[in-house]
Formats: structure tokens, C-alpha cells, sequence
DNA sequence: AACATGTAGGGAAAAGCCCGGG
DNA sequence: CCCCGGGCTTTTCCCTACATGT
């Protein structure tokens, strides 16, 4: 039925962008690493511009900025159009302030970097650098990973891979004593602690910890959804979302409740389920301390202490504190004698033409 | 009238994994 | 070899609106 044909439609839209991956890959591939050479250079290039401009405030006549090449105009690429030009402004330097205040006494000249690139024109300070920089071009992977035939360029590489399979987490932080594989995500988990929050919406003021997430945030604002769903079309912000929406279509319920065997698409769903079993009631009121197993249920209860009414009846404005009122009360509207009396309770079949009479009903109401 | 339970999307925090260069 | 910074991806968690039933 309707299952199956969404079953099988996912399928062949699986299917079509499988396809059309295999045929693609290899392009897909060479132009993400002509892209990242590509960044690599202007991240370069920014360097060599941004440093020399400390300089240049204190000392214009001495040191007329070496003449940068222009590269020969490659199509530019989506993603760099508008980006480059705005985008120190939405992180702060200060991590590579190390990087600019070297540049300052010692500009990146052939006399200081010798060895460069026949390949890409950069340049390095020294021989084992440069020799290990191109296999970033050849794309030579001489290790590989034995347990899933991975390969990597460098034997640091394929160590750190090894840990995915072993588990092995040789970096522990001092602080909170959790274990990491990689030292860089440990380096970055550090951060949680201290609190450092380098990157800036200039949108919100809001902060974050890493650069991708600040990305992701950005798009609250520019609203642009860049999944979107095979099926139904709906777009997401977050790919996440998307893969959870998905579940909407297949049916998918991944989490099962090992007490009675329900099953939900979302682990939250099931965590408030099992709280059905532990009797858990974690949410618990400030005013009159009652407690609730849901949070919805504790923001509802709150309304009867602050009488908040946020639903109203579009046909004679009462305003509720529960939609579940406000439904019951609407079915008072339906039928031949849409309008009843609040007083009384009977039922008139007047139109909306006799606002009188329904004000006179909301006041009744109101009053009592 | 108040609460219980579940569905769904939005959003953020943090970690996983990998790469390049000093 | 170590270390550092950074990139894209994935996981995890929390929030809220809303529907439906008690
Ligand atoms: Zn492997
Ligand atoms: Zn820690
Ligand atoms: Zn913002
Ligand atoms: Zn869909
Ligand atoms: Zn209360």
C-alpha cells in the first residue's frame, strides 16, 4: 500500500543518486580537491595580505607589499563568490595571531622559503615539507588500514584511523577525565571547559565554539535549507532533521522500548516513554511544586498559576488555557445551532451576523 | 479544567574523523 | 616524530508547537 510505494519510492531516488554518484565520483572528487588546493592558496594569499597590512599601518614607505600574482582567472567556485570578503569578519583571529606576528619580522620571500611547489607554486621553508606536500597533489596513499582498506598519505594518518576500530583513546582531558582518539578533538573539547567562544554571529551577537556550528546557525537567518526530502520536497536547515523527517515517510522506528516493546522514530520520544514505566516525573513546577512526567504538561500547568490564555476561539474570541479546551469548546459552534448560550447552555442557530448577541455571551462569560 | 502522552520540526552543543603544514 | 589549527560530518540533546485522549 501507501507504505510500500514510499518504501519504493526512496528506493529509486536512492537509487537514481547512487547512479548518478558512481558516474560522477571521481569528478565530484577532483574538483573538491581542486576547491580545497584553491582554498588553501587564497588562505595563503589572505595570509600574505592580512600580515603585511599590521606592517603596513606602522611603516607604509619601508615595506611596499610584495606583488602578489594574480592567479589566472579560474571559474570561481559557489561558495567563495561572496564569502572571502566578509569572512574574518565573523571570527576573531585569535588563533593565528602566532602566524602573522612571525610573518612581521620575516616575510615569506624564496630566500626564507626556497622550495617550492611545481605544482601549485607555494612555497616551503624546507625540503621534507615540500616533498610531503606533494602527495597532497599525486594523491599517493601508500597506508593502508588493514581492517577496512582505507588509505591514507601519512602514518599518522592511518594511526590515528586505527583507534576508530581498536577504541583506543590515548588523550584524556584534565579536567573532566573524558578520552579522546585525536588529540585535536580533545584540544577543541577544551574549550567546553574554558569557555571560549571564538566565533560570532554579527547577525545575533551569538557565539560559538566552532566555526561549522556558527555556519549552521547562519542559516536561521538567510533561511536557506539546503536538504531536502526525496519524497515530500519539504527542505531542512540540518541534515539531521532531514534524516529524522525521513522516518515520517518510511515508517522507521529505530528505538525500542525494552519494557513493552513500543517502538519510536526519535530517541527523545522514547525517553519520555520509558518515563511512562519509571513513573519519573522530572519536571517539576516553582510556584506550587507539583511535578510532571512531560514537559508540555508542566508548561500547561504553569498557565493556571500566571492565567495565561493563549488560545482563543475565532468564532466568539473566549480565550483558552488548553487547546484540548478550547477543541471541546469549539464542537459548541459546529452543527445546525452553531451558537450556544455559555449561561444556559442552549443553542442558537443565529448567524455570525449578531454580534450582539455574542459579545453579550463573551462579556456573560467573562464576568463569571 | 487540567493533565498525559506522543509526533514533529528547529536549533544548538559537542564529538568523530580527517588533512595540511610548522 | 610531535604539535597545532582547521575542515566537513555526525551524534546528541533540548526546546517548542501541536494533536489527541483522559
Ligand atoms: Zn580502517
Ligand atoms: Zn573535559
Ligand atoms: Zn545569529
Ligand atoms: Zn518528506
Ligand atoms: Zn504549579
Amino acid at each position: 500500500m501507501f507504505r510500500a510505494f514510499v518504501n519504493e519510492r526512496l528506493a529509486a531516488a536512492a537509487g537514481e543518486i547512487r547512479a548518478l554518484f558512481e558516474k560522477t565520483r571521481a569528478e565530484c572528487e577532483e574538483e573538491l580537491r581542486r576547491s580545497q588546493d584553491q582554498n588553501r592558496r587564497k588562505q595563503r594569499l589572505l595570509e600574505k595580505i592580512l600580515s603585511p597590512r599590521v606592517v603596513l599601518v606602522r611603516a607604509r614607505v619601508q615595506t611596499p607589499p610584495t606583488r602578489i600574482k594574480e592567479e589566472p582567472e579560474e571559474e570561481e567556485l559557489p561558495m567563495e563568490t561572496e564569502a572571502d570578503g566578509e569572512n574574518h569578519h565573523h571570527q576573531v583571529q585569535s588563533r593565528s595571531t602566532k602566524v602573522s606576528a612571525q610573518n612581521k619580522s620575516a616575510p615569506e620571500t624564496s630566500a626564507t622559503k626556497p622550495y617550492s611547489c611545481e605544482a601549485c607554486e607555494i612555497k616551503f621553508a624546507d625540503l621534507s615539507t615540500l616533498t610531503r606536500h606533494r602527495r597532497t597533489h599525486t594523491r599517493e596513499k601508500p597506508y593502508h588500514c588493514l581492517t577496512c582498506q582505507k588509505t591514507f598519505a601519512l602514518k599518522s594518518y592511518l594511526d590515528t584511523h586505527r583507534r576508530t576500530h581498536t577504541g583506543e583513546k590515548p588523550y584524556s582531558c584534565e579536567v573532566c577525565e573524558i578520552k579522546f582518539a585525536d588529540l585535536s578533538t580533545l584540544t577543541r573539547h577544551r574549550r567546553t571547559h574554558t569557555g571560549e567562544k571564538p566565533y560570532h554571529c554579527l547577525t545575533c551577537q551569538k557565539t560559538f565554539a566552532q566555526k561549522s556550528n556558527l555556519d549552521t546557525h547562519r542559516r536561521t537567518h538567510t533561511g536557506e535549507k539546503p536538504y531536502s526530502c526525496e519524497v515530500c520536497e519539504m527542505k531542512f536547515a540540518e541534515l539531521s532533521t532531514l534524516t529524522t523527517h525521513r522516518r515520517t515517510h518510511t515508517g522507521d522506528k529505530p528505538y525500542h522500548c525494552l519494557t513493552c516493546q513500543k517502538t519510536f522514530a526519535r530517541k527523545s520520544a522514547l525517553d519520555d516513554h520509558r518515563r511512562t514505566h519509571t513513573k519519573e516525573k522530572p519536571y517539576s513546577c516553582q510556584v506550587c511544586e507539583k511535578k510532571f512526567r512531560h514537559r508540555s504538561a508542566l508548561t500547561t500547568h504553569r498557565r493556571t498559576h500566571t492565567g495565561e490564555k493563549p488560545y482563543s476561539c475565532e468564532v466568539c474570541e473566549i480565550k483558552f488555557a488548553d487547546l484540548s479546551t478550547l477543541t471541546k469548546h469549539k464542537t459548541t459552534h459546529t452543527g445546525e445551532k452553531p451558537y450556544s448560550c455559555l449561561v444556559c447552555k442552549k443553542r442558537f442557530c443565529e448567524s455570525k451576523q449578531e454580534p450582539i448577541n455574542i459579545t453579550k455571551m463573551v462579556k456573560l462569560k467573562n464576568a463569571g
